[in-house]
DNA sequence: TTGTTATACCTAATCTGTCAATGTATAAAA
DNA sequence: TTTTATACATTGACAGATTAGGTATAACAA
């Protein structure tokens, strides 16, 4: 959250769960694809990457799993569930209400 | 904040300055332009909108003065400074940005 | 007349998401 | 051999929002 401060609290999720609705992915590689989608400009510190994942697990919204590389190295991938696509549904229909609401108060009366 | 939960925080500063910009109003009457302006769909708690008022006094991007109707009621009105209005502005560069990063994260690869 | 609704202000306690700081551990590169 | 990148995780502090409470007047309905 190195550019938007606090501007992005409680999307967190979201953004997690679309990245995750592509592909399964471990902590690491979400956030660089979350780089990589925003040309550099956005990650997630990792305390917030991590609290948000345990959150999500917690409510049956991702599962996770652990996998090793061939050098031993090892990664905790986070899938998402059903449960956790319903919830990237609602969470996208709030975002487009709440993003509508702002643009509408943003909006000037011109009368 | 009635209808999109935690999702709008961190923006409340910035709403009632865009509506402050247009005219001094009260906080009575900011909140109920809010909801003029979004279809009856938003506005904030009391607790909320005052002490957004609170924050912007202390940061001097507003001032306020004391006001009575003719049936002796009285209203505190709000006025945006130089100050709030260059606060405003950057707020609104924030959120556009913090927009773009979201919708670009939420759009999907096609490759 | 009494109760309710709308208007109008305000604060204290609590909740919750984010961040800074800190910790562990391995592999690769300088 | 030290630094950088990779990879996981937790704790304490902070700050904005909500819940719940408070005061007070005017208008209206029962």
């Amino acid at each position: 959250m190195n550019l938007v401060g606090d501007i992005l609290r409680g999307y967190t999720d979201m953004l997690l769960l679309a990245v995750l609705e592509e592909r399964d992915s471990y902590g690491y590689q979400v956030n660089q694809l979350l780089q990589e989608k925003t040309d550099g400009a956005f990650s997630l510190t990792e305390a917030t990457l991590y609290t948000s994942f345990k959150r999500l697990e917690k409510q049956d919204c991702i599962v996770s799993y652990w996998l090793e590389t061939k050098n031993q190295k090892k990664r905790k991938y986070y899938s998402i569930t059903s449960n956790g696509k319903k919830l990237l549904k609602e969470k996208k229909k709030e975002w487009e209400e709440a993003k509508a609401l702002i643009e509408q108060v943003l909006q000037k009366n011109h009368q």
